[in-house]
RNA sequence: GGCUCCAUCGUCUACCGGUUAGGACAUCAGGUUUUCAUCCUGAAAAUCGGGGUUCGAUUCCCCGUGGAGUCACCA
């Protein structure tokens, strides 16, 4: 039975880097059809928030990749907090001073670190690891505030929980060996472990909180939808077969395999996520990508008229964050620049009036206001004009939006609408001179 | 510094002894389009260095070099 688990410690923010670890956790126990588990390393208590916990339920939940097995889902091999679990480590550590292994020094256990062993795994990802225990020094189990050391609390817990394959960050690889000492103490076989890199920021250092941004939250905020993320986040370290650059969580955990992964450690590419991202969003749902919207980065706008606004912008946008902006023209007159009105053109001001003029009258008899019409309103236009339509739609354009990059012109006036099309029309007609 | 891991275009990567070293992002140049974006076409761009092993190394081994991780009664 393949159990896996996540075991972030709760410090006010979900991590990037946690992500990555809980995606690749994830399709392995469903590609196993095995167990997927949260659990919380917070014996760290000063740094335990109640919050901090929520941080990491929620990002999780945002990203669909939830735990089988967690404190607040439970399970049978709980608690999954290990300051719920306190009782069991001073119990291990007992037995080992009884068995002779370790040792009370200080008001603190040790584990004994015996000389010439070497300490060797079949890593899933790397192959052979091996260390030499003369490197390696006695070191505690349990602090003389009888809590539980991080090395020694994982143990335990991954021995309890029926872990059996521990996947985690390139970071704990030095870690492994004093861990495999305490299983041998304990008599016990150790799972298989996995280490896969560590995401790196442009300067090839591992992502750091105070330089780089790597809260989920922050993602979220900035308009990264889950699947973009979790497609780009699989695409570090782990290729597509058949080389697909886009696939859904879903079809990477049919497809993962520990071997595959590579073992050198990905720059993280934000340029990459960002056309990603907009890969995504050009072809979500219109429904879907309103709901989000509404609900997360335009609350203040009638849900209405974001749904009217999607399908003319969504394959301009990379990110969520940037719909406010993309669409801010619709809802309040635009501050419209004289130069760039009268710089479309080689006309003079009067002429540029002139045709404004043609514009404004051509529209106000349109009887109907649908994209067909207003387009052969539009090439009418040309005609007794003789502009270019580049010259012309520019024209109007800015006259509209105060903008030379648009949604196309006559999608837009559709949903402008036909009083206000006409009323900027007049308003800009009359600011030329 | 000790220990450990790693090394293909700027970045993410493919290749699992024999390829004109492929793809994607980004960049640049065209095309489509009323603008932007999308979309399409094309270009430029890589095997860290030195030794082996082999008929043949990007690929296997060793040594350098470079990078990273880790060295707590933090996790």
């Amino acid at each position: 039975m393949v159990r896996v688990r996540i075991a972030p410690s709760p410090t006010g923010l979900a991590h990037v880097g946690t992500a990555y670890m809980a995606l690749f956790n994830w399709a392995f126990a469903k590609k196993n059809q095995g167990v997927f588990i949260l659990r919380l390393e917070d014996t760290d208590q000063k740094r335990h928030v109640l919050e901090a916990e929520e941080a990491i339920y929620s990002a999780l939940k945002w990203l669909n990749i939830t735990p089988d097995e967690s404190p607040v889902k439970g399970g049978s091999f709980g608690p999954y907090r290990q300051s719920e679990r306190l009782l069991r480590y001073q119990e291990a550590a007992d037995k080992l001073v009884k068995s002779g292994t370790a040792y009370s020094k200080d008001g603190a256990i040790w584990l004994k670190m015996l000389p010439n062993i070497v300490f060797k795994w079949e890593d899933a990802v790397r192959g052979k690891i091996s260390f030499d225990s003369n490197q390696l020094k006695d070191w505690v189990i349990l602090k003389s505030d009888s809590n539980p050391t991080y090395n020694f609390a994982n143990v335990i817990d991954d021995l309890d929980m029926k872990i059996s394959h521990v996947i985690r960050g390139e970071e704990h690889i030095s870690n492994t060996p004093l861990q495999l000492s305490a299983y041998q103490a304990l008599g016990q076989k150790p799972p298989v472990f996995a280490h896969l890199p560590v995401l790196r920021a442009a300067d090839h250092k591992k992502l750091s909180k105070r330089r780089d941004p790597v809260s989920l939250q922050w993602f979220r905020e900035e308009g990264y939808l889950p699947e973009a993320l979790l497609n780009f986040l699989a695409l570090q370290g782990w290729s597509h077969p058949e080389e697909k650059d886009i696939f859904l969580a879903d079809e990477f955990a049919k497809l993962i395999s520990l071997e595959r992964i590579k073992t050198s450690a990905p720059v993280f590419d934000f340029k990459k996520l960002d056309w990603l991202n907009g890969q995504y969003i050009k072809n979500k749902d219109n429904q879907e990508l309103t709901d989000i919207i509404s609900q997360e980065f335009a609350p203040e706008i009638p849900k209405e008229l974001v749904g009217k606004f999607i399908p003319l912008v969504k394959e301009r946008l990379r990110k969520l964050s940037e719909f406010k902006g993309s669409v801010d023209f619709f809802l309040k007159t635009p501050e419209i620049k004289l130069s760039l009105l009268t710089n479309q053109t080689k006309y003079s001001p009067s002429e540029i009036k002139q045709a404004l003029i043609q514009t404004i009258k051509a529209y106000e008899n349109s009887s109907t206001w649908a994209v067909a019409e207003l387009e052969a309103t539009g090439h009418y236009l040309l005609e007794i004009t003789g502009w270019t339509p580049r010259e012309l739609f520019m024209t109007i354009r800015v006259a509209l939006s105060g903008k030379t990059a648009t949604p196309p012109l006559f999608e837009m006036m559709a949903v402008l609408g036909k009083d206000e099309t006409i009323e900027r029309l007049k308003l800009a007609a009359g600011t030329v001179k």
